[in-house]
DNA sequence: GTTATTCTTATGGGATAACATGGGTAAATT
DNA sequence: AATTTACCCATGTTATCCCATAAGAATAAC
């Protein structure tokens, strides 16, 4: 397995770590540091190795150096980013920027979405999947007629409630 | 890790001195000096082991020697650039003209840019952050219409507003 | 198929090290 | 001499390391 799948909630404990799910750390590489850059539209942060970095960073370079554009780009790439280092258990201490732009306290969902995995105030997910799977019924029934019976059947798993609870 | 990361906030003392944060030291270097160099377009300072210097030089040699631009490029970057010495516990105090030119008192927000990082009045990165965050928004909705969170991010969490606080 | 055994994981807590910060004092500067 | 700067040491806080444990999951044994 070479993506970050399905999702996961986990407890922030009172130090403030929380343990990043078993499936995604041998995804993350030997690295023992967490790369995370937060969304600009959603209240959540993305997450992933350095390469999460270096992807964006090759975007960069593609850039003109002394565009404006150029300049923001690389100051929130850089300048708003975090890197997090993972203990000998696979956990991490979210900083209070994290909590600031989720606004989790005591629990964390993990959301896998391919090459890199997002971090949630389970609440939040939950309200924003609800609504992403509205959409995508509403998307289908515009399309087809059809019922949406089928469509809000099982488009996208369901939301993990207690501790180590996945969809697979 | 190899570049400049995230952003702290740390107290000026009564002295002069701040902390460079811990996670920025060893990417300078062994050098016991830190590089000076003052924005052209913002209240803030460029800062950096010699590598920073050397690169801006590799940046002025692009450019057209005759243009006005390569004239006042190489003037403040010659004219405008300091060195601080770095103590035993990883601190440099401010000199004035760095004071001046960022209005930095009390506060200081250290913000990494990659191969150098920033030094700002914490206010004014506070300000500026959220700027660069809605025109990155806004440079990536303009793009594709797409709302996924891998393209729209990009920007991060929250700016650390108390002593010690950090993106690490 | 069912039960016993071993492994994984998530989670907690204590001990220790790292870090930001403060202050004292001797060495330089002016 | 009066400041300012460099070097030391002290301290509270936070992060990091290490070990313990419960609950499951996976595997082996019967």
């Amino acid at each position: 397995m070479d993506r970050f799948l399905s999702n996961t909630i986990n407890k922030v404990d009172k130090k403030g770590r929380v343990s990043i799910p078993a499936s995604f750390r041998p995804i993350l590489g030997k690295t023992s540091h967490l790369y995370i850059l937060s969304s600009v539209d959603q209240p959540t942060v993305d997450a992933g190795g350095v390469e999460l970095i270096e992807r964006k960073e090759q975007q960069l370079e593609r850039m003109d150096p002394f565009s404006e554009d150029y300049e923001l780009y690389s100051f929130v790439l850089h300048g708003d980013s975090t890197e997090l280092k993972i203990d000998g258990e696979g956990r991490v201490i979210l900083s209070d920027s994290i909590r600031e732009q989720t606004g989790i306290t005591d629990r964390a969902a993990f959301v896998g979405r391919g090459h890199f995995f997002q971090i949630w105030e389970p609440e939040k997910f939950r309200a924003y999947r609800e609504e992403a799977r509205k959409k995508v019924a509403e998307m289908r029934r515009a399309k087809s007629g059809g019922t949406t019976s089928e469509v809000s059947g099982g488009a996208i798993g369901g939301v993990a409630t207690r501790r180590g609870e996945q969809n697979t």
